[in-house]
DNA sequence: CTGAAAGCGCTTACAG
DNA sequence: CTGAAAGCGCTTACAG
């Protein structure tokens, strides 16, 4: 980077070596096409001789939008919510927005200061994934002023917008699939988070509706593993289980079972069927193939941020977005019963 | 948030409120030591009673320390790289700085377009996975005045400070285990990154060194996964390949091989021990279990965020830190042979 | 221990 | 289409 005065460019060097005013630089850079065709030219030559880079501290501050966005996950770690992550960073930089990543942890369990940290940037959106937990952290999001996007869910009642779909729309969904495969000892191995019990109750009530019991059913952790869908599997089979069909809260608890059965020769579908939940990549490289929800976490993602940009912009945004998500049958048409 | 004239509260108004000047509060922000006690618990439940949250959009711009971390890996879903990923987040949270995220895409084809944006938020620190790419981008991040840290690497001539380990020395302590363990036929199903390349670099030469063949290698893309590691291996035993040992760039490489193996009834690690690489959760749940390499994502992160800080505190720091890693023996002592 | 004042690098009415 | 000037909300010598 050439160097004047003794520091890096600023928008004030670009002036004056492009002979014209901050205001027209500043101009330039945000808006070319409101700039005269000559002094647009002479304005780039000079920024691109100097290296100059601006200073978005700065512009934020001046022009009270930051053009930042916050995202908050529990963890990126071993995480269904990553399809969502990377569409959203993605996006964001497509937008020319920047993403700040914050992490709530386990359960949301540092939300709150996650969130102050947000905050003081001044972020122009923030996007979680789940509700907005309690009040002082509702009260704080509202009050920070920029757009929140609820993801991965449905609420009745968003703080600002929401971005998902139905988890008791999705245990209903399975529940019919149970119920049209002909499934007679179901078995749900879930994670004990909000979503996953909905899930669970979603597809209880279905069955109900149909005069079936509710499912045996086993809560984990808030995090689900490919280890504990195999030893939860082979413990259940010891235990004298003989589930026709096995639905897991993800895809990593499904492998595993896939996994466990494989080792002890039980074939699947025509002993037990295994349902997954996430659509996760390797889903469809397991063999036999699961089945699975798919709930396109990289649609959620882009959604969102095209909310963000789109309220920006002025334009007029209905706080419900249902994005939907579709059933996957692999191998669970049965071969034998 | 109670607000104050019209807007929400600045450091002005909780100066005005608490009778000080705004110097003052600015110091009880940044080391509140050094206000009498008296004052700062004036200034304590004034900040409690407007609900003032720094903005620090302007504190960056004004102290010239952003107090922001960009953190560059290519992707957040199914990436090697998200126990550092989270182990930075958090600690550079628990230091009171914000990490923004950028992703450089696959074989880091993005990494131009990330790193004008993050510059342009004037980051204290930016974090890499891997060497500073080419001569353009090292230009840029050495300008943009941040410290840079590589990680996972341990290039010869940092840019500025790196944190990772040998990728050949993996390859050769992969080598010695091979040795030792009486292999004969290895084989390399690999990724087809400059990282992946140099640990079977490092294996080869070993091997060489000892007088025995280059291991046959098989390259794929640049990111691996669970389904390739299936069917890679089920086309090598298709093809009448008999390894004893095959040697995965990664633990889903592995997994994918320990599943075909079991649905084949290839007996592991009696027929052919399997190798790892990221010490991935669910790789100690597999079973068999497999043999990988610990790099201990999460320390590297760690030290990165220390080094950051410490950096900004003004103590010295050298410029290369081997976080080392370790062999992790599982299942690979032969039955038979 | 504290305050007045200048300054960080931008943006944006306002006027022409 | 362009410029002069005020202002965004902080920090930090400097002086006391």
């Amino acid at each position: 980077m050439a160097r004047y005065g003794g520091g890096r460019a600023t928008l004030g060097t670009v002036a004056r070596l492009a002979g014209v005013s901050s205001a027209t630089v500043s101009r330039y850079l945000n808006n070319p096409t409101i700039v005269a065709k000559r002094t647009a030219e002479r304005i780039r030559a000079t920024i691109a001789e100097t290296g100059y880079i601006p200073n978005l501290l700065a512009g934020g501050l001046a022009s009270n939008r930051s053009r930042l966005v916050a995202l908050i996950v529990p963890s990126v770690s071993h995480s269904i919510f990553n399809d969502t992550v990377d569409a959203i960073v993605d996006a964001v930089s497509d937008a020319g927005y920047t993403t700040m990543l914050g992490l709530s942890g386990e359960d949301d369990r540092r939300v709150g200061t996650v969130l102050d940290a947000v905050i003081a940037r001044r972020p122009d959106g923030i996007i979680l994934t789940g509700m907005a937990g309690d009040g002082v952290h509702r009260r704080r999001l509202v009050e920070s002023g920029a757009t929140i996007i609820e993801t991965w869910d449905l609420p009745d009642e968003p703080l600002d917008v929401a971005v998902g779909f139905s988890h008791r729309e999705v245990g209903e969904a399975v529940a019919n699939m149970v119920l049209a495969g002909g499934y007679q000892r179901p078995f749900v191995i879930s994670a004990r988070g909000r979503r996953a019990r909905l899930r669970y109750q979603g597809l209880a009530d279905a069955l109900r509706v149909n005069g079936r019991e509710p499912p045996h059913v086993e809560y984990l952790g808030y995090t689900t593993r490919f280890g504990e869908g195999r030893s939860r599997f082979a413990a259940l089979i010891d235990q004298g289980y003989r589930p026709d069909i096995v639905i897991c809260s993800s895809d990593w608890l499904a492998q595993g079972v896939v996994f466990e059965a494989v080792a002890r020769g039980i074939n699947i579908p025509a002993d037990v069927a295994v349902v997954g939940f996430g659509n996760l990549g390797f889903s469809v490289e397991i063999e036999p193939a699961i089945t699975t929800v798919d709930v396109r976490g990289s649609r959620i993602g882009a959604k969102a941020v095209e909310i963000l940009v789109g309220r920006a912009a002025g334009v007029e945004i209905s706080n419900q977005h249902d994005t939907g998500f579709s059933v996957i049958s692999r191998s669970t048409t049965r071969i034998s019963s």
